[in-house]
DNA sequence: CCTATCTCAGAAATACTGATATCT
DNA sequence: CAGATATCAGTACTTCTGAGATAG
């Protein structure tokens, strides 16, 4: 019956973070099923919803390391899931697109997705969610730019 | 000026994911200032909190893996912010005591903290900033629970 | 015998750094 | 020339796993 230590419990930096572990070990189990990562999902989704893109702007839309979208994206396209061919306007760049297979497995992750939501949420009321979301957005959105 | 995809976006999970990436690098930029890091703080507050301690007990109360604890208490009790002592009663626990020097430490990591609060809630207004904490309070009680 | 504690060695996952080659 | 892009190799940090020794 160990209780967490109340300094650490009045800091949202700490909250934040804590609870992070708790949503990543659902989201891994989840995505785990369906045989991808976390970082699978956000350039899936990123591709899904603004379309084919360099290397370098999955990066900067996923808040990923340029290195690190280098070994995702092999890894999709190894399962058939993006496809990366040559820019021909701009020979340093690689377009990504999303294939079939991709979408398919998009459609997957959200629905392992939602799973985890409420798992994660499980004791909030759909009002008390919509206020947790609004907050969250309105503070990523905020160290997104800085 | 490439934005989040929305889909991620309206996701608590992931925002709580993605927002832990920042707060962890304030938190380390500023604990790393006082030569520290984040599971340090984590067990010098629990000792402070609570009192003494075996190990399990703290890996218990801060969510860390018994391993984990082991070799933090190595680095603090190295620096004289703890003792290990044998617990006379049970021979198997070590009992872990926070030292003058060790509650030093804490009051600087706790500065470093208050530090990150500010930069992380910059954009929220007081009441936001209370409502949050309340939300996620809540969460984390669940699923440390569970 | 079974469980709990502490310890160690190493793996897994993620984020990051530095260097290089190529192209604008 | 500076700046952007993609790639690779290697590092750092954190979490987790498996196994052993000791004690209740």
């Amino acid at each position: 019956m160990e209780e967490t230590p109340a300094r650490l419990a009045a800091k949202p930096s700490w909250l934040v973070t804590q609870l992070a572990v708790h949503a990543h070990r659902l989201a891994s189990d989840s995505f785990g099923e369906v045989g991808a990562r976390g970082y699978h999902y956000r350039i899936l989704a990123a591709l899904d919803e603004f379309g084919a893109a360099s290397q370098a702007e999955l990066g900067r839309r996923c808040n990923m390391d340029r290195s690190d979208v280098v070994a995702a994206i092999n890894e999709l396209a190894g399962q058939g899931f993006v496809e990366r061919t040559p820019d021909p306007d701009d020979r340093r760049r690689n377009i990504v697109t999303l294939t079939e297979a991709g979408k398919g497995q998009l459609r997957r992750m959200d629905q392992a997705l939602e799973k985890v939501q409420d798992d994660l949420l499980g004791p909030l009321s759909a009002e008390d969610r919509n206020d947790l979301t609004r907050l969250l957005t309105r503070l990523l959105a905020h160290h997104q730019r800085g």
